[in-house]
DNA sequence: ACCAAAACGGAACCATCATTCCGCATCATG
DNA sequence: CATGATGCGGAATGATGGTTCCGTTTTGGT
């Protein structure tokens, strides 16, 4: 899941563990890498993260080759992080509800993260997210056979919604919810048309 | 609407007229911008405008107090040519089509400024846009008042949708129309339900 | 407690631009 | 055509920030 560069268990035999100073500042860097990134987007400096971590640079460039691999490395817990909701979404018995607390999942999560979701957006390769993408077919088919949306809707008008949900959120300059959830309730009613 | 930095035409009367290749050298700079910024998006370097000019980098210098400038002196361009859509719109005798011709006006130009329409977007100040907004929002309460629109739609809601389209757009990896028409239609449909 | 390996800190280094500056070319004028 | 102002090119400068390196510190093992 961080993908740290050092083998975290090592299959040889003649080397020692890992120290626990080292096992605990993978998880520091990435933390203070969001809340940086999360409040200065994505251009914040290494050192400003290195600072927040309490660490210096060197200690970053230990665990990512560099910045871009500290941004995909995030990009792509982020898309795990969707990519659980996808799943708990299918599990909801009722797929209209399912599909709604989904999207309800992409907004917020987008809102803590306004700065620098567009930038990471872009970071993710297609075939990275195409498991995510399945589920996402899935829970739009889900609620179409159930008649909660209309009959040619597919997985893509999810996708294009999700990345429009990006882009309002980005947009708006507080944090109010209210705009958002507006454009998406607006949204499903179009989606839902002609059942 | 270039707003060079040295006066066009001068009031005072003892200095020699504009020579006429720094006259033609204005047009030629901010086309050369658009058209790098374009293909590079906003991070491209002074250096390769002034170079796809054929100029050097000086001269965009003696024009432009600095990137920043140039950016903001595309960013009021673009917001013109989309307030003259707004007022082309507001001339359409049937509102609904007025709006409808807007918003793929806004699409047709999002998907020409792909790379950098985001850039530009967050660049221009609020009160830049007031005068728009204000004519997005006649658009819209047009549209209502003629039974197109459900009658608790505001330009806010356009605006979001305006803001929308340009993720939509960008997130496409290809030139095709088809996925962004379709989401407007979608969502206008939505904004009508309830009429 | 002692040693060697593992990690760390952060100064030094280097590449990448934006921006400035000035000698040279071009133009308007008479 | 001569002339001086106007505008131009592009090397030099400076700042920023990513990346490397190595002396020092911490840790695990004995």
């Amino acid at each position: 899941m961080l993908t740290p560069m050092t083998p975290r268990t090592n299959s040889s035999n003649t080397s020692r563990a890992p120290r626990r100073d080292a096992l605990r500042n993978d998880a520091i860097v990435i933390n203070a890498a969001r809340a940086v990134f999360a409040e200065q987007g994505p251009q914040a400096s290494m050192e400003s993260i290195a600072s927040r971590a309490g660490l210096g640079v060197g200690t970053i460039y230990r665990r990512f080759s560099g910045k871009d691999a500290l941004l995909d490395a995030i990009a792509r817990l982020f898309v795990e992080e969707i990519d659980r909701a996808a799943e708990a979404a299918l599990a909801d018995p009722d797929p209209g509800a399912g599909l709604e607390w989904f999207l309800d999942f992409v907004g917020a999560f987008n809102a803590e993260k306004r700065r620098y979701a567009a930038a990471l957006a872009d970071r993710v390769s297609g075939d990275e997210v195409s498991e995510t993408m399945d589920r996402v077919r899935q829970l739009t088919q889900n609620a179409v056979d159930a008649g909660y949306l209309a009959p040619d809707v597919t997985g893509e008008d999810i996708k294009a919604l999700i990345i429009a949900i990006g882009g309002v959120v980005a947009a708006a300059p507080d944090e109010d919810d209210a705009p958002w959830r507006r454009f998406v309730r607006i949204h499903l009613t179009g989606l839902r048309a002609g059942r």
